[in-house]
DNA sequence: TATAAAACCATAAAATACCATAAAAGTATT
DNA sequence: AATACTTTTATGGTATTTTATGGTTTTATA
């Protein structure tokens, strides 16, 4: 069995909304940097999202793990295998510069439909990048799902 | 099997009153603390109850479980997915300070009613944080529930 | 050389560490 | 059982650091 330095992640937690400057920069919320700060790529990789106008964001270890297991599945499932040859193909890493920052690249941006301001939205060991517009009106729109599916477990 | 390591979580029980001072920073009950002491984050992760008006409070081992659940599960179920997302994304990591004191967000006070008292409210692997009002008349009514659905159960 | 990208410098506000003390709880001693 | 002593806890205030953000300069590169 080959040798996994198994690093271990912390997690992607709570929303921060930061602002972007004139030249594109963006702070990665320093909760986030410290999810990552034990790995070797001192940054994450963004990619947009399949399912909603947002972006999608990862460690750089965690996106090998998405590899491993796609090489262990690929054979069997041309799904999934597809799938992830998307991910890999639109994925960017972006190195922090030295007070934390990212420039998210322009298409990504159009895609999130983000101007001046965004929000870092922890998802566990993911986390995804929103207008925060955008965001309001998703979180509402989940809540309701919930609200139906589950009435009793909901009031907020 | 890959090696799992269990972290052993000893229980919250009791409940405990206490102060916020002015910037809003709150003792943890020291028994609390004591419950997480052999963690690898030195600290609680709250997040605004989706069925009352109080404060929900985790250890971050729990939280790891769940995202794990959550990795493992969310593809075959959207609405874990729906509901572990708005969970992620509202959970606070707070660290305890020197002393074991917290700062509660002002978020998380304002939906709970909190201004300068809370108890902290055991309740076995999780927590709440109630303002001291709001939890005597939850418990109240919580109490006449079971009255009237058991009769026979309660004396007091 | 023009242009984009990276490195560098600066700062207000927010978050965290630090220091101090009184009250409470626990221990030991008579 | 009452006392003196020790330790821990809760709480208050102050100092220091970090963070997010803006601007400028230098370096790569097309």
């Amino acid at each position: 069995m080959p040798k996994t330095k198994t690093v271990k992640m912390s997690l992607f937690l709570s929303s921060y909304e930061n602002r972007l400057d004139t030249k594109g920069r963006i702070s990665v919320p320093s909760s986030f940097r410290a999810s990552v700060s034990s790995e070797r790529f001192a940054g994450v990789v963004l990619y947009r999202s399949f399912t909603n106008k947002c972006i999608e964001g990862l460690s750089m270890s965690r996106m090998e793990q998405l590899a491993a297991a796609t090489d262990k599945m690929g054979v069997f499932d041309s799904e999934l295998d597809d799938l992830s040859a998307m991910l890999f193909a639109d994925a960017r890493p972006l190195a922090f510069d030295v007070t934390g920052r990212i420039v998210i690249p322009e298409d990504l941006l159009k895609h999130a439909g983000i101007t001046d301001k965004a929000v870092f939205v922890g998802r566990g060991n993911s986390f995804q990048i929103w207008n925060p517009e955008e965001f309001k009106k998703a979180q509402e729109k989940s809540l309701n799902n919930l609200r139906s599916a589950r009435p009793n477990l909901i009031i907020g």
